[in-house]
DNA sequence: GTGAAAGCGCTAACAA
DNA sequence: TTGTTAGCGCTTTCAC
């Protein structure tokens, strides 16, 4: 009757060691509270090993209504080159708990996350995290109510989820700092702002509170910004579109807050073409510490996206004893300190 | 007993429709063979669908031995940009035929690799995708034996495995190709080669192949390289460093073959300061077509390595009904043809 | 200290 | 056409 050969199982271990099915599955469960002989627990072990038990989590489960296992879905993280560490560090706090990870894509379609979450929960997840390629407001599936769960790079309108985000507004902040310690009064212009495009009539999550970091510090400081271009941050171009004819002007900017890498190096590529400096003529800090800020010459200062530790912390706090409390959880965004920024001379 | 708050379960249908649990199970799971009466039918999905029945599949696979789930383990691709492509393609592909993925990484250490297949095999899945995130040759841990399973992006020693890898000696050719067809003929120059570094003392699997389709395909036309420098493709450093100098020389190269995006970016930069322009002084191709190649100014030809096609058809492979057949698939790797190459002029 | 027996939710012979 | 019954591999109560 079975349909396919099947492994060993606690079975056939008490029945090589001579003894029941309960005491194999006392010993192999390590439960201290019944008493097993030390001699029956060697057998049991050695037969265990030598027949090359291994449990069968499936059954297991059924039983015990615990799989060991999280669903994590996101819209499309894999595809997005760096977010994937958001999935590296939700896979290593789940190993360290010994649960293994469901990983899905909905694409951003509300009619496949739906299925997607279902697939999840008939397996019978243990918890689910929803995670988003870029920081916003997202409205969770109903279905992620039906069991544990956390909001990974979004927040919910409702307050009801855990969510994690990056601290944006206190990276906004971080990014003026460096120029102002750097000796930047005027002429620090910005690149991006808050993504005002038709996509994005009211900008984004990030754009929003990072600006509202810049301009809290430079409001401070009793300064102001010399401008601020609004632009699209999806590309180096339109980087370089906002700044180009700035540069060619007689007060031009002498420093560039950028809103992401990309725009970074969309600037570097104008300073290239006006014949300007980076960082002797204008000092450019950035956002999101991809590869390219290392990449480009002078490497680029840039406030790192913790995606890793976002991933960690998304799921721990999914998997900690108390179970996920209703809470806004902001990871500090780390300073990359690299070769972009210079005092402004002139 | 029961040790949370139950779902609904068959036995809670068959109750509310008033049959047997075995006609609920028949009818639910859609099949054909034994005819139950139309309006057993009917009510029976007229309860599930008033009691939100969902199956419990961690039941259902106690029984069927099949879980529809396939594990996928890779040392680094999440972590590595565009190797996420890799993971999508499989995920689609499982999806498509009703399975959810089990991810996880490696970190590239072997018995982190043990424990993680170890995981998925006590789960049950039903396949394994062992997946990596660079090409080249990789020696499967045992467990990989006990499932049906398929090398993502590598290909193993004993020939037992199926294997999906892009075509890269074939892209070597399309690049050269390319460069000729433009008009191309000497000057000609290699920027990475074999990637022969201290830790890839015989380079890496696609710089041997490509440079082979590249050499063959220069030989067939009776032309010879212009020379190849040998260098790490980690970093755009990298390349400019190989090329800064042939810039400024009198015979300097008029093409340039980049092993990758990134070693491209180094030209360019290269370039940039020695005041050539692309493509007019010179020609560029390269390959990998990550989001750089379009990034750059000006967009850049490469020859894409087909990520979410070979995660795809890994997953196709795995989950085609005859099973996965030993054997190497060589996955084509499209051009994309942007502005960098142009005739040589001088 | 150990074992018999029940049951998790589902499938599938077999009988009615 | 439908119901009875016996498991899948494991946990756990209760009795010995």
């Amino acid at each position: 009757m079975p349909p396919s050969p099947s492994r060993v199982t606690q079975a056939d271990v008490a029945r090589h060691a001579g003894v029941s099915r309960t005491t194999v599955s006392f010993v192999l469960s390590g439960r201290e509270d019944m008493r097993i002989s030390i001699e029956a627990r060697r057998r049991i072990l050695g037969a265990a090993e030598e027949l090359g038990y291994r449990p069968n989590l499936t059954a297991q489960s059924l039983r015990t209504r615990k799989t060991h296992t999280l669903g994590l879905v996101s819209d499309t993280v894999a595809g997005t080159p760096h977010a994937g560490g958001m999935i590296q560090g939700a896979l290593e706090a789940a190993l360290e708990r010994d649960h293994l990870l469901y990983f899905a894509e909905s694409g951003g379609d509300p009619a496949a996350e739906r299925k997607l979450l279902q697939g999840m929960l008939d397996r019978q997840v243990d918890g689910l995290v929803h995670a988003a390629m870029s920081t916003g407001r997202r409205r969770p599936s109903e279905q992620m109510r039906s069991r544990p769960c956390v909001l990974l790079n979004c927040l919910d309108d409702s307050g009801e989820f855990t969510c994690v985000v990056p601290d944006e507004e206190e990276a906004g902040r971080q990014a003026v700092r460096l120029l102002l310690e750097a000796g930047h009064r005027e002429g620090v212009h910005v690149v991006g702002g808050r993504h005002l495009t038709d996509g994005t009539p009211e900008g984004v999550y990030a754009g929003r509170e990072r600006m509202r970091g810049v301009e809290a510090v430079m409001a401070q400081a009793g300064l102001r910004l010399g401008g601020v271009s609004e632009c699209d941050w999806s590309a180096p171009e339109h980087g370089y579109a906002a700044v180009r004819g700035l540069l060619d002007s007689p007060r031009r900017p002498t420093a560039f807050v950028c809103c992401n890498d990309r725009l970074a190096f969309g600037v570097y590529q104008a300073a290239c073409d006006s014949g300007l400096a980076v960082p002797r003529d204008l000092s450019v800090v950035s956002f999101d510490d991809s590869e390219l800020a290392s990449w480009l010459r002078p490497s680029l200062t840039s406030i790192a996206l913790p995606h890793r530790e976002l991933g960690r912390s998304a799921v721990s706090l999914l998997l900690s004893p108390e179970g996920p409390q209703p809470a806004v959880h902001r990871v500090p965004m780390p300073v990359r300190r690299r070769g972009s920024i210079a005092a402004p001379h002139r």
